[in-house]
RNA sequence: GGCGGCAUAGCCAAGUGGUAAGGCAGAGGUCUGCAAAACCUCCAUCCCCCGGUUCAAAUCCGGGUGCCGCCUCCA
């Protein structure tokens, strides 16, 4: 398949290192707070590109970090009373609830970060050994960005560009504006451990160059994260395990593209985060899900409750049909003709155009247009009367489920009961818009006694009333079913 | 100020040289007691603007305009 790679800004074959073996990192979050959309979003997009590669046979060992100790935890402590540690597991604990609805397969390898204090240490310890790095009398360990020729060689920056951004905080004893902490001094009240400089915390950049690097091994094949960690996070860690180990980290760089509130990015100061779980308040897991997917995971993504409600409207038009399939397939008695070889074709040029697009870096907008197209097909042949009831038109539909198996595999969404998905995603709007289904329940009942009489003036005045809750109403050979406009 | 990205129909969104996927909304039709759902048909002579390269450009190049991101913690 094609992958972008950030660093040569270009797509680029994707061919893992080792035969048949992918090494992938991903930043993973600081378990400070609960997570927002924008980590759904990541998350999402990460699963999916795992599952894919492993569609397509190859073995992924995948390790997404939890950083548990920085300053925003620090600061969290305090606030609420805690410790560090107990913030730090109160929001690991969030993270996996969230994304275990999102359907985010569990990390190979999910390495905190406090587990691997030594390997940070002897990490900078090296680099000050090489000259890369350098310790102050307060005992902070800064890296000397300028003893690093290719810094800068991922965010396009060259040194003096970053200068004029770079600042100083009060306090720090940096030889050079440019030059990041490895290692923090002890301050009073926060975690600590020992080092050769004394008791102190790794800096967050270090973390993630010991911790992939120790589990995956060098160079890795995919280091992914957020467009944001761009700059400096990933420069800097690129700083310290090349200088350090004179090998390429990663083959490859992949960053998923932002989520953003009218347009623009979400920040805490324009006050418009939106967590998963506010989300879930909302919509079922699986329609977020779907949303993340409907664009190019590089492209920035527009979030709001329409967009949502859109999303909502192609998966359950998805799962409608596939409900209706399973639905036609229990027939029992299939007439001999065989399926029309243009379906047929249609069917296989879809299937392979569904790959192509994935393997076109991940190309999970294209790859949906041809699941609806697959959803079209379907339905043309379910519209069929003779198609419907003949062996031909039950293999095309028994391939088009297993296609959809597939799907889900790869994607992540589709894998409900389709019949439990439609009623879960009506229950879920009913109360979204507080409608009560034991009312809706009685007014159908009425109506259906109306029906039976041929009273459909009565049928259709119950129908109104049923319509004005923002009810509608679905006569199916099997009685009426209603649904949430 | 520096670096980077984006601009495609009412809305969302694919599409890196060969003449505009898909979804939502909308219109007409089939089906239905009437509806709903589903299916069929229609819905961008044109891809922000101006030049250029080419037999051929939404796609490449140059110049504008607008929006966004990064340069400070951030998925």
């Amino acid at each position: 398949m094609q992958l972008y790679n950030t660093l040569t800004r270009s797509k680029e074959p994707f061919i893992p290192v080792h035969d048949g073996l992918v090494n992938m990192y991903v930043c993973g979050i600081t378990a400070y707070d609960y997570c927002h959309i924008g980590h759904a979003r990541s998350a999402v997009v990460f699963d999916v590109l795992v599952r894919y590669l492993r569609q397509t046979g190859l073995t992924v060992r995948f390790a997404r970090n939890f950083t548990d100790v920085d300053d925003k935890i620090i600061n969290r402590a305090i606030k609420e009373g805690l410790s560090s540690e107990a913030v730090a597991q109160k929001y690991i604990d969030a993270f996996y609830e969230d994304m275990d609805k999102l359907a985010i397969l569990r990390a190979d390898l999910e390495p905190r970060a406090t587990v691997y204090i030594g390997q940070m240490t002897a990490l900078a310890q090296r680099l000050i050994d090489s000259g890369h790095a350098y310790a102050t009398p307060s005992g902070d360990v800064y890296f000397r960005v300028r003893a690093f020729k290719a810094y800068g060689k991922l965010s396009g920056r060259n040194l003096e560009e970053l200068q004029s951004g770079a600042r100083v905080a009060p306090g720090e004893e940096k030889e050079d504006p440019l030059d990041f902490a490895l290692w923090k001094a002890a301050k009073p009240g926060e975690p600590t451990w020992e080092s050769p400089w004394g008791l102190g915390r790794p800096g967050w950049h270090l973390e993630c160059s010991a911790m992939s690097e120790d589990l995956l091994g060098l160079p890795l094949d995919i280091h992914g994260g957020g467009q944001d960690l761009i700059f400096p996070h990933h420069e800097n860690e690129i700083a310290q395990t090349e200088a350090d180990s004179g090998q390429e980290f990663s083959k490859f760089w992949v960053h998923n593209g932002f989520v953003q509130i009218n347009s623009e990015k979400m920040s805490k100061s324009l006050n418009n985060f939106v967590t998963i779980r506010d989300i879930f308040a909302y919509c079922l897991p699986e329609v977020l899900r779907f949303f993340l997917i409907t664009s190019h995971y590089r492209s920035p993504l527009d979030y709001s409750t329409e967009a949502l409600d859109e999303a909502e409207k192609g998966i359950k038009r998805i799962y409608a049909a596939l409900a209706q399939a399973q639905e036609v397939l229990t027939a029992t008695k299939w007439s001999a003709s065989p399926a029309p070889a243009p379906l047929a074709e249609e069917l296989t040029g879809l299937e392979a155009a569904f790959t192509q697009a994935m393997d076109d870096d991940l190309n999970t907008a294209a790859a949906l247009g041809h699941i609806f197209g697959i959803v079209r097909l379907a339905g043309r042949i379910m519209e069929d009367k003779g198609l419907r009831k003949s062996q031909g038109g039950k293999e095309l539909l028994e391939r088009i489920l297993k296609d959809f198996e597939r799907f889900s595999t790869i994607l992540g969404v589709f894998s409900s009961t389709p019949a439990q998905f439609l009623v879960a995603l009506r229950d879920s709007k009913a109360q979204r818009k507080g409608i009560a289904a034991s009312a809706v329940e009685a007014l159908l009942a009425a109506r259906q006694e109306a029906r039976k009489n041929k009273d459909f003036s009565q049928s259709d005045r119950i129908r109104d009333e049923i319509a004005a809750m923002g009810v509608e109403v679905k006569d199916t050979p099997a009685g009426a079913v209603w649904d949430v406009a």
